[in-house]
DNA sequence: AACCATTGCGTTACCCGTAACGTAGTCTTA
DNA sequence: TAAGACTACGTTACGGGTAACGCAATGGTT
């Protein structure tokens, strides 16, 4: 509350909850941590000027002064419409929390300049570690991680060669197969449908493997990229209109993700396309929406809650000193639907 | 990076810079600050070591030194793949990064408990401020805001005594405009399809308000809670059916959001039911799904990116010193669309 | 009764920066 | 040429805790 409002208009240090219970500092430190060296009599003084005065312990101090790290963990996500990200975040965060720490968030846009500027200013707030999205990251980006000496987690893309450690999935391989599966239904002219925001990212890979998937089968591949959209439902449906509009007698469109497929499908269906014989839908993703769509989606299964948990126990276990397999791969699972 | 790959196993401190290029710590503080007092040969000897050692300045110690308040400001949710909440905090976050600050995630999965142990956890890091959700806090946590003498801004839920601030909308009213909109629709046994977590929330005014509405009207309420479970795409489908099961004939639901109503429109129409003809759906926020949804639906919408900006920006205001109207409705509008 | 261990505290130094103040050397100016 | 202003630093103290150490009082042992 405001200072104007509050019963105590400043906080109150152990110094005074001391000198009220007429104790050192040290003695009142040694109760609150009941670290033992006091008698009751002493405790029970302290702990009523702790309750009188509503003493709350500056933790930020302690670790100042033992050199600990702070309990704060910067997450960089690049946005948060995408429940993929909300789900890994969750995930991230409950495991973070089970072990005491704080989840400090950076949303960064797909903009590696905005995650570069988030790493600078949280990086100087001294964080215990990091976990960041994907593995493209500016220059500068990197000598600061480099400098900071905490320990970084990749998470989102594979990288067998992250700057620490990395937890993902091989995106590339996963559109890789949907490219497969499309092509041995017999269809050749293909589309994707994606978002772009001019950078290299996991849905990028998805949509290289399912290219080279689909030219290895001796198929086309037209595509359509909404600029700095979010891959939402709505993205989704205008992009699947100008794919169509610029490549007619697309057989199958594969989605960046389920939502965006979701969108498309809505388009499909209402301007008389009927799914799967005049076109397929594919997404990725396994997102809820699909919990209750009408037609079983064909789409990829990731275990974005999971995925966030892993992130988050490999920062865990690196903090605590234990030595950690420096990649993991979570996998997907290609879910042929009613759609493709 | 952890400590075994980088280059510098250990961070560098000022002290350290300084004694390298032969000055002493304040020189250096100085020469980093660009605060003026030094010679250009100075300023390039202490620059070249910075470059050199990697320094990162640590703003822990100077906000520490200072008195300063830290960057962080802790934003307490439910949940995240409630897209409401996903796109509340990202007006927050947007904001408070804008200004310098840091966002701490504390997701309390609707539990009050929950989030008085995670106030009592970020409180004793030092928050600058607080944003948290809803007016239903625990009386331990009360009394922890109290003490802890920060700005506190509750959102979501409107509140007009606050514990200090207030941004959101008047749900228990929004509730009840959309009863009286069905009951002027000429129906009278309607339904409710919503999530139970045991606690006061808004939600659960939005249905009181709803079946207040109702009753003024004449009409019959029938409601289903889906106990612990997230308001989204499914737990509208089956709570939907689980209504419809012990409550034959009803004419209408008002659903918590707009996913549930999706889930329950996929639920009526699977099952023979003609909307609007025979079963009305009535959803609520206004969220993405529905712009590529074949049917528009009636719906109440609301602005939560600007209700998560308008809450840091009390925060901010407050932090800065800047006088702060205590509460804001940021409204919300009932759209009437083809379901109901 | 002398000795020693234990108990229950206090004192000092330190963590990493910055504010406030001190000071030696240079430059003006009357 | 001496007083005063300015430049370019250095020194000290501080914030809120804790580690390490010191020490007086108490109790038990021989």
């Amino acid at each position: 509350m405001s200072k104007e409002k509050s019963s105590n208009n400043k906080k109150i240090s152990l110094a005074e909850v001391a000198r009220a219970a007429g104790v050192s500092k040290m003695t009142a430190s040694r109760v609150l941590r009941d670290q033992g060296g006091f008698s009751e009599s002493t405790r029970q003084k302290v702990m009523a000027e702790v309750e009188r005065l509503g003493y709350l312990p500056n933790r930020m101090a302690t670790a100042f002064a033992a050199g600990e790290s702070s309990p704060f963990i910067g997450v960089s996500i690049p946005d948060l419409r995408n429940e993929a990200f909300a789900q890994i975040l969750e995930g991230i965060d409950h495991k973070l929390g089970t072990f005491g720490h704080q989840t400090v968030l950076g949303l960064s846009r797909h903009l590696p300049e905005e995650e570069e500027k988030w790493i600078e200013k949280i990086l100087s707030w001294q964080p215990a570690g990091l976990i960041l999205t994907g593995r493209v990251h500016s220059p500068r980006a990197i000598t600061m991680l480099k400098n900071a000496a905490i320990p970084v987690v990749e998470m989102w893309d594979l990288n067998s060669s992250p700057l620490d450690m990395c937890v993902g999935l091989n995106h590339f391989d996963s559109g890789y197969q949907m490219g497969r599966f499309l092509i041995e239904k017999g269809h050749r002219k293909l589309g994707y449908v994606g978002t772009d925001h001019g950078v290299a990212n996991a849905a990028q890979s998805r949509w290289k493997g399912f290219a080279k998937a689909v030219q290895d089968g001796g198929g086309e591949v037209c595509d359509h990229h909404c600029l700095n959209d979010v891959p939402d439902f709505y993205p989704g449906y205008y992009g699947t209109e100008q794919l169509l509009n610029a490549h007619p007698g697309v057989q199958a469109i594969f989605f960046q993700n389920d939502n965006m497929a979701v969108g498309g499908y809505e388009f499909c269906e209402g301007h008389g396309l009927r799914i799967p014989d005049d076109i397929g839908i594919v997404g990725w993703g396994a997102l809820p929406v699909l919990s209750v769509f009408r037609k079983k989606l064909t789409t990829v299964k990731v275990r974005h809650v999971r995925l966030g948990q892993l992130a988050a126990e490999k920062l865990l276990s690196t903090l605590h000193g234990s030595a950690v397999q420096p990649v993991s791969d979570v996998g997907y699972l290609t879910v042929p639907g009613a759609t493709a």
